[in-house]
RNA sequence: GGCCCGAUGGCAGAGUGGUUAUGCAGCGGUUUGCAAAACCGUGUACAUCGGUUCAAUUCCGGUUCGGGCCUCCA
């Protein structure tokens, strides 16, 4: 094998692509943050999904081990809301959202990270690390709450890039009146009566933690004071991560949590971010139950990460063309460790450059479908790297839609053969636009007929 | 108001200081009973105005337009 391929990576801490150097190359840890397990994921939910899956894919290829951590937040306002809407546990609510975010991502072709934290497995963890922060000054106790006071951090506001007296004059939100600073963020709350909580030693009554704790305490945990690569949306840049930084540095007297911080850009609705708050919402299930979740994850691969991606349905339609292009080419081709190819590793190895990754994809299809056997297992190992083709190109042409029958649409096509053999033509395309009624394409080449689903 | 990002051919979307992105769509051809697929060929694209340069879509500055964060959010 060659000597490992140089990989850079945008990191938002510098604003710059930089040459990744991991902390150890026997390991590499990486963390990245999961959803609120309140609802279902929609696309854009589902896109760091998929997009560090892929990093984590392309650095297992790297290197010889990767410890990938990815959280499910399973204690959160909106979970106690959601629960109390619907007249369910928030235990119930909880259980019956993961199994579904499970579902929704196994269909994206996402595999599973190494370890799958819930936050309420960690609230001592969280306790410890306040506690340690009121011990160093750098938390106070208030009104039954536990803030982090930024003031005491010189370096806070250096991921998002923001001073704190911006921070301060354009604060359009209500300032608590028991927070020293404006810009003081909560690391423990106390809880009425039927609100999830667990005692504490802040405060008498019950409480919970802050939402970016648990990360901190999380990622400790797993990964160690300082890691490798901490990844999200970009909208987790200012306060989450910017907090998660400040808890972590400050608890641990490190200036570093993660060596490099890689968000990706939002999926787009017309021209504004899909969101909960504007309700232009397409949920991954419903994309995956009209297009297939490879499709679907070929179109959030479609873009760069770190670019704004739309994602209508027009352009659904065409990662389906793209698929059944490569999967024609791929056939029944199988993979191969010796089959990875430079100028493809090349283009991950650059910020993970998706799209010309699919480009050198597209090139490796028209070898293979000149004949070139080698290029047909290039495309499909290569492929696997962005989780990609991992079916036949007999089996996704033909597709998981059972409307009708294999063996019927098989004896339909016998029939027609027979007749095209006694150059009855009329029958034989009178079938073929009977089967194409029904959604069943037939292609009539060099060995014999195949068909499928349109 | 502060900070940040973007503007590429009909569409999607990379990239580059001077030479083909790639895919889809279109057009022409080969092949095919026809069709489909495949293959070959085919496109004066880089918002705008200045500047730097022998040369700028690519670097620098201004303008316009769009988007994001500053509040739960991937």
């Amino acid at each position: 094998m060659t000597d490992t391929p140089e990989l850079h990576l945008h990191n938002t801490l510098s604003g710059v692509k930089e040459l990744f150097v991991p902390i150890d190359t026997a390991n590499i840890r990486i963390y990245a943050c999961g959803p609120t397990v309140y609802d279902r994921i929609h696309i854009g939910n589902a896109r760091p999904i998929v997009v560090f899956d892929v990093l984590v894919r392309l650095l297992r290829h790297l290197y010889p081990r990767v410890t990938y951590v990815r959280n499910i937040t399973d204690v959160d306002d909106k979970i106690i809301n959601r629960a109390l809407e619907r007249d369910i546990s928030i235990d119930r609510l909880c259980a019956d959202t993961i199994a579904n975010f499970h579902d929704d991502i196994v269909a994206l072709g996402s595999a599973p990270p190494d370890y799958e934290p819930r936050a309420t497995e960690f609230i001592g963890d969280m306790i410890r690390m306040i506690g340690r922060l009121i011990e160093k000054g750098h938390a106070y106790v208030a009104e039954g709450h536990v803030l982090f006071s930024v003031a005491t951090m010189p370096a806070y506001g250096k991921l998002s890039r923001r001073a704190m007296d911006d921070m301060i004059a354009g604060a359009r939100v209500e300032v608590a009146p028991y927070k020293r600073d404006s810009a003081d963020f909560v690391l423990w709350k106390p809880s009425d009566g039927d609100q999830p909580g667990w005692d504490n030693p802040f405060s008498t009554v019950r409480g919970r933690p802050g939402w970016h704790i648990e990360c901190s305490a999380m990622a400790r945990h797993y990964l160690g004071e300082t890691f490798d690569i901490h990844a999200g949306g970009i909208d987790l840049v200012f306060p989450h991560h910017e907090n998660e930084i400040a808890q972590s540095c400050c608890a641990h007297d490190t200036d570093i949590m993660a060596k490099y911080w890689l968000h990706n850009g939002f999926v787009t609705m017309g021209n504004e971010k899909m969101s909960k708050s504007l309700g232009n919402l397409v949920m991954a299930c419903d994309a995956i139950k009209t297009h297939r979740g490879e499709t679907v994850r070929t179109g959030l691969l479609a873009a760069h990460y770190r670019a704004p991606a739309a994602l209508p349905d027009s352009a659904l339609v065409e990662a389906r063309n793209v698929l059944d292009r490569l999967y024609r080419a791929v056939g029944d081709a199988s993979s191969d460790t010796d089959a990875f190819d430079s100028g493809f590793i090349a283009a991950l190895c650059d910020d993970l450059n998706t799209p010309a990754a699919m480009a050198r994809l597209h090139e490796l299809a028209g070898a293979a479908n000149r004949g070139d056997g080698d290029a047909a297992t290039a495309l499909k190992t290569n492929a696997g790297l962005l989780g990609l083709l991992g079916q036949t190109g007999d089996d996704w042409a033909k597709g998981a839609d059972n409307r009708v029958d294999d063996t019927v649409i098989e004896a339909r096509i016998a029939t027609r053969n027979q007749a095209r053999a006694n150059l009855d033509f009329a029958v034989a395309d009178a079938i073929r636009d009977e089967l194409a009624a029904d959604g069943i394409l037939l292609e009539d080449g060099p060995d014999g007929t195949i068909w499928r689903r349109a």
